[in-house]
RNA sequence: GGGCGAUUAGCUCAGUUGGUUAGAGCACUACCUUCACACGGUAGGGGUCUUGGGUUCGAAUCCCGAAUCGCCCA
């Protein structure tokens, strides 16, 4: 079969790209049924439904589908599952925002038509990630993907919600949560981001009670001074505190203060919770606007007074003149109030860390509310133990001490969210008696069941069941996220796809991301599958600019993956971010280091159209079956053992997850093995049909080890080539192991032939140095004679003329004495005939140079072989290496030191 | 305040049981438009591995301390 048309001359990328993602997807090659095979399972990170592609997407994916292109090729039956989360504040604020363009408010429409009006935003819209998913190359599995809230992750979780419910593990209770104002909304602990902030300390004095009129100016003679970095939540203060231990202010424990502009009495507590250095040691108790203070004040039974508004403005309680001023306002007028009282002592710089939202980035306040929590310690429990005993792994490993460090102090999670778009809360209320009454029921059918049962456990008739209310609010999107692992595989039915994927292989996210989400899968999927979701956690860093700032749209900094692709390719983008991500920490990223692909990729369709030129010329011949290891010259040996090699190399690194290193062992392979020495030895080889057979073998071997890196580029060529029928796909090609042990001894693929054309590399190399150091035009043949007692080197002749651009190349028994510029290399001594071509003066400095450097390592070895100690301690190996490297040395200072006479004159 | 990590060439990073004269890509210099490729080829310059101690025959690598930077938790 031979090739009629030659590749084009330059690769479309563009092209390659919309042909070939449309086929996979529709011949089904990223689909996955369970049965055969050994499953390789992974969940997607489910993005963001609002989201669109970016950067740090761009990597996590990279790294799923290198993986999972691999495994799949490796013959694994291999699931990557996608799909999206519901992102509720996020999305709910994408609607609210196009509604106020209306002049409208969510109000406006009612709970049940904007939450249509949301629905209908996400079929429009809510595409839009999965098609740049498919810009990339994943290879998703598109017929199973999920969305968390969609009808069976919404099954999902409500029974998980009332499981836990009547497992006691979910509770309602009113306490202090974070609240974000602008959002509406409870927040957990983990989506408050801190953030430093240059503040103030404000010094406020509290008269104590029963002190006398001061002198003027001072309004009392005695009074407490308190330090506060949050003076507008002075009107909720029912305390102030000192620590036991502080004598200072020992005497005033137990007495009464008053609050400033209140007028309001409140005591003077001691709790170990005060600390004596900060401020003055004494501060103020705000039980409903700070987490601490309402510990404290639940340890005194101090009342609880919320002076603020869900919206971040001041209530009734905050005082008449306060009362519907915004926070911050509020903290002016109320410090210029405190000011004009005489209250003000003084102010302070300090700085400290004030909490956001990490949705829309408002400043978030302490807020007492009533909230459902899950109680966080028995689900903990069993999720460190699994990381502990190593059924979980964590790659890279430090990462499990940042896991258990989290784990160890979990706190319960806040999980119900004032917003209309999510999983609504599976209780319901009704009276009895005036009294209200909770149960909790996957569905409404249930909770009427359970609700008559409960009336008649009370000894109470009911005809007809109560008239129950649902709660009105919704689930935290990561309530729905835990569940990603199974909840995708059909839970809670017990599902041929839960049996057989489940749990599933790798995970594959971003530290940041390690406690919203995966320690939580991980206790999810312990407590209501049994088992942990994965067996390893692949946490990567994060993409940063070339500064090393995180991307942010307000710097931005952010690159943008569908313009790379469009400027460079999917492919280079992949290979790009591969080759310079290492697991280990962040990467840096700017536009020019994109081009490493591109042009990698630019190298591999030139290096398959010469091949397809020279095949076009020769015809081809594919069969390897018959080459005997007489025949074969030591290059094409070396490219049959440099192929092996990269293929056990490019399977052993990607065993560890070590992605990096194996796109660089790929490169390198491609590169400088096939394509600088390989197709330089090609043009020119004896047996020029073997040759290319060979090359034919080695190509096809080094696409595959390329295609989970780059898999357009290497679909287009494999096609081009022949490799594979119209129909066929390199996707599901095998991946390569290397030679088998028959071909390698059939062919004679020792070490000793690797290391033997190695060598004589170096001796190319030397006699090219050599040509550029004494200035010899490129364009010139040169004599060199090389001195070398190595039997197989006499067949290397003619391959050396070439690479050395020799008219001659001469042999000469090792240690001849030549008065020639030489460098000594394994492959032996290489010598360039002059001629007539040097400046003398230039080439004696050059090797006084070169003879101090020289004798410098001379001295160092000698030194280090004189001492016993080494002789003694050192491997054999290295003793050796040693000798012979000072050996080398002599034997080099020796020619030089000829040379020199050679320059005298 | 507690924890984790980083510090190697101008830049971004490798360097996995301690063992040649510490590597790669980009950038840089010189030469080359030679019939796969200038998104290319050939050759080259450039590092006292942040710092101070220690262990060892031998340390970028192991141990202790310091500095600087980053992240997480409180």
């Amino acid at each position: 079969m031979k090739n009629e048309t030659i590749m084009e001359k330059h690769y479309d990328a563009k092209a390659a790209e919309a042909k070939w993602y449309p086929i996979w997807e529709k011949k089904g090659y990223f689909h996955s049924e369970p049965g055969e095979g050994t499953p390789y399972s992974v969940v997607i990170p489910p993005p963001n439904v609002t989201g669109i592609l970016h950067m740090g997407h761009a990597l996590n994916q990279t790294i799923q589908d290198i993986l999972v292109r691999w495994k799949r090729m490796s013959g694994f039956n291999t699931l990557w599952l996608p799909g999206t989360d519901h992102a509720g504040i996020a999305t709910q604020n994408v609607v609210e925002k196009a509604l106020r363009k209306e002049g409208k408010r969510r109000q406006d429409l009612g709970r049940e038509a904007f939450v249509e009006r949301v629905w209908e935003w996400k079929k429009q819209y809510g595409g839009t990630i999965v098609h740049q998913q498919r810009m990339l190359g994943n290879s998703t599995d598109w017929q199973r993907e999920r969305f968390t809230f969609d009808e069976g992750c919404s099954r999902a979780v409500a029974k998980v919600f009332t499981q836990l419910y009547d497992e006691g593990l979910v509770y309602k209770g009113n306490y202090i949560v974070n609240w974000c104002p602008r959002c509406g909304t409870a927040l957990a602990n983990d989506e408050v981001e801190h953030e430093a902030h240059h503040g103030h300390l404000w010094y406020v004095r509290y008269p104590v009670v029963g002190s006398a009129k001061g002198v003027a100016g001072e309004p009392y003679a005695d009074y407490v001074m308190v330090a506060t970095t949050r003076p507008e939540t002075l009107p909720g203060d029912t305390a102030v505190a000192v620590n036991p231990k502080d004598e200072r202010y020992a005497h005033l424990v137990g007495k009464n203060v008053i609050l400033p502009l209140t007028g309001r009495e409140i005591p003077v507590i001691s709790d170990d919770y005060v600390e004596k250095e900060f401020g003055t040691g004494i501060v103020k108790i705000t039980p409903a606007h700070d987490p601490n203070d309402f510990l404290v004040g639940k340890r005194h039974g101090l009342e609880e007074i919320n002076i603020m508004n869900g919206d971040g403005t001041m209530n009734d309680l905050a005082g008449a003149k306060y009362s519907g001023m915004d926070r911050f306002k509020c903290r002016e007028a109320l410090v210029a109030d405190l000011e004009a009282g005489g209250f003000l002592d003084h102010i302070e710089d300090y700085d400290n860390q004030v909490g956001h939202c990490y949705r829309c980035h408002e400043v978030v306040e302490s807020r007492l509310s009533k909230q459902w929590f899950v109680k966080m310690k028995p689900l903990a429990e069993p999720a460190i133990e699994a990381v502990r005993n190593g059924s979980v792994k964590f790659v890279p490993e430090r990462w499990s001490k940042i896991y258990f460090n989290w784990m160890e102090n979990i706190q319960d999670w806040c999980i119900s969210r004032q917003l209309w778009w999510g999983h609504r809360i599976p209780a319901y209320y009704f009276d009895i008696d005036g009294e209200c009454e909770t149960v909790v029921a996957e569905t409404l059918e249930e909770a009427r069941k359970k609700a008559v049962a409960l009336m008649k456990a009370k000894g109470l008739e009911c005809s007809e069941p109560p008239v129950l209310s649902q709660d009105e609010d919704v689930l935290d999107t990561w309530f729905s996220s835990w569940l990603w692992p199974f909840s995708t595989l059909g839970w809670p039915e017990k599902t041929k796809d839960l049996d057989y994927y489940y749990p599933t292989s790798d995970l594959v996210t971003a530290q940041d991301i390690i406690f919203f989400w995966v320690a939580r899968m991980m206790m999810a999927g312990i407590h209501f599958m049994g088992k942990p979701p994965f067996k390893n956690i692949v946490i990567h860093g994060i993409v940063r600019d070339a500064q090393g700032r995180k991307m942010s749209k307000s710097l931005g900094n952010s690159l943008d993956p569908l313009e790379l692709i469009d400027m460079y390719s999917a492919d280079a983008l992949r290979f790009s971010i591969a080759l310079i991500t290492s697991l280990e920490c962040d990467t840096k990223v700017n536009k020019e280091k994109f081009e490493i692909g591109r042009n990698f990729s630019t190298k591999i369709w030139n290096a398959a159209r010469f091949f397809q030129m020279q095949e076009g010329e020769c015809g081809r011949v594919a069969d390897l079956g018959t080459m005997a290891a007489g025949e074969l010259t030591s290059d094409e040996k070396h490219i049959l053992l440099a192929t092996d090699k990269a293929c056990r190399k490019v399977n052993a690194l990607l065993e560890q997850y070590r992605i990096q290193d194996g796109a660089l062992a790929v490169y390198d392979f491609f590169w400088t093995q096939l394509c600088d020495w390989y197709v330089e030895y090609v043009k020119d080889a004896p047996d020029k049909a073997r040759a290319l057979a060979i090359l034919r073998d080695v190509f096809w071997k080094a696409l595959r080890l390329l295609h989970p890196y780059m898999p357009f580029v290497t679909e287009e060529v494999a096609h081009q080539l022949g490799y594979l029928k119209e129909d066929e796909t390199i996707m599901l090609a095998e991946f390569p192991k290397g030679y088998s042990d028959a071909e390698k001894s059939a062919w004679g693929l020792e070490e000793e032939v690797y290391d033997f054309v190695n060598a004589k590399r170096e001796a190319i190399t030397a006699v090219r140095a050599l040509r550029a150091e004494y200035k010899v035009s490129p364009a010139a043949f040169v004599k060199v004679t090389i001195a070398t007692d190595d039997a197989r080197a006499a067949a290397e002749a003619s391959s050396l003329k070439k690479a050395m651009r020799a008219e001659e190349v001469a042999f000469a028994p090792a240690g001849s004495d030549l008065a020639m510029p030489s460098k000594i290399t394994p492959f032996g001594t290489v010598y360039l005939s002059l001629e007539g071509l040097v400046d003398k003066a230039a080439e004696s400095k050059r090797i006084a140079a070169e003879l101090a450097k020289l004798s410098g390592f001379v001295k160092a070895s000698e030194a280090k072989l004189a001492n016993e100690n080494f002789v003694a301690h050192a491997p054999e190996a290295v003793v050796a290496e040693a000798r012979r490297k000072l050996a080398d040395n002599k034997e080099k200072i020796a020619q030089l030191e000829k040379l020199a006479q050679l320059f005298k004159s």
